[in-house]
DNA sequence: GTGTCAATTGACACCGTGTAAAGTCAACCA
DNA sequence: TGGTTGACTTTACACGGTGTCAATTGACAC
């Protein structure tokens, strides 16, 4: 708190003036981010595909391409999720509204008839979404040095292979 | 620290007449947990594997199934690397060898010809490693409820996907 | 001018980590 | 048997971070 307040120019008790803990600001800058980068409008050309695979495709890539932006804001509320309860809490709900988003795209596959043979429209919709953690970006581009391009090839490819027939 | 000395009976300062600090400790009872559980025997399999599909079958089976046996104490440690510069990097040691295990699945792969075209084997390894990382583990397992065995099956297949030629 | 509002300063309580010192107790040994 | 050793206990304290509280300042609106 005594770092961020000195960041912002004020005092470490002015902090305390707009948001009751420590927690609760690293909510609030996560929301912050996520309007100001405008997550809403990357994923509109995932809604707006025609087919499953398209959709699929979209979603992927807007995803992929936001968690960059937002990872220094949900790293640390992931982190502090580790011990806080609040904090946990605001992650799950915030993962749970990227789920969604996960069984849209399952959904049209499954409409399509190009989800793969023996897997439900659930366990694809885990799987996707466990493709797309956080956790995952940061092994192969924080810790392995991958460019985001190669990050985003390979998990569409990875998406694909989980979850396409054939 | 308490909270430990008071599961283990003794006083919380006797702690410190065993560990110089809280990060050691966790470290001690990491590599506790490696012979306990003999992580080396469990990977024999791996190494007496005859075909490159083999090994990384065997390896992904040794490692998968590994998981939970030492995820508390490895998030522990994971968690603590977040703030700790000692802890960080004494899991990523441990990060390091479990990577060696996944070269030298890649290079029987690799030796066989059987690696994907296009994939050089450094990203085949760190590809490997991050399927195999605890992240996706607690996704599946912990996160959507997946049983040990089904996140097993799927692992092996993303795996198969993500090398494999074809 | 007065009231209000945001922010400041300074103080303090609480908790967890880590250090330090003095005392207890049993085992071992000459 | 008495003395030493070593592991552990108790008590105390320093330090840093979070969160609370009260008094004060300064600007702006009415």
């Amino acid at each position: 708190m005594s770092d961020i307040a000195k960041k912002a120019g004020v005092s470490r008790q002015a902090l305390y003036l707009h948001f009751p803990n420590r927690t609760e600001l690293f909510i609030a800058a996560t929301k912050a981010k996520d309007a100001e980068f405008h997550i809403d409008a990357r994923l509109a050309p995932s809604r707006a595909a025609k087919t499953g695979r398209e959709r699929l495709a979209a979603f992927v890539e807007a995803w992929g391409n936001y968690i960059p932006d937002i990872h220094g804001v949900a790293k640390t509320l992931i982190v502090l999720g580790e011990t806080d309860e609040d904090a946990a809490h605001a992650w799950a709900e915030r993962m749970a509204d990227m789920k969604e988003g996960c069984a849209a795209a399952v959904a049209a596959l499954a409409r399509d008839g190009d989800l793969r043979p023996g897997l439900t429209e659930a366990q694809a919709t885990d799987l996707l979404w466990s493709l797309l953690s956080v956790g995952l970006w940061e092994r192969l581009v924080r810790d392995c040095g991958w460019t985001q391009k190669a990050y985003l090839d390979e998990v569409q490819r990875l998406a694909r292979a989980a979850l396409l027939d054939g």
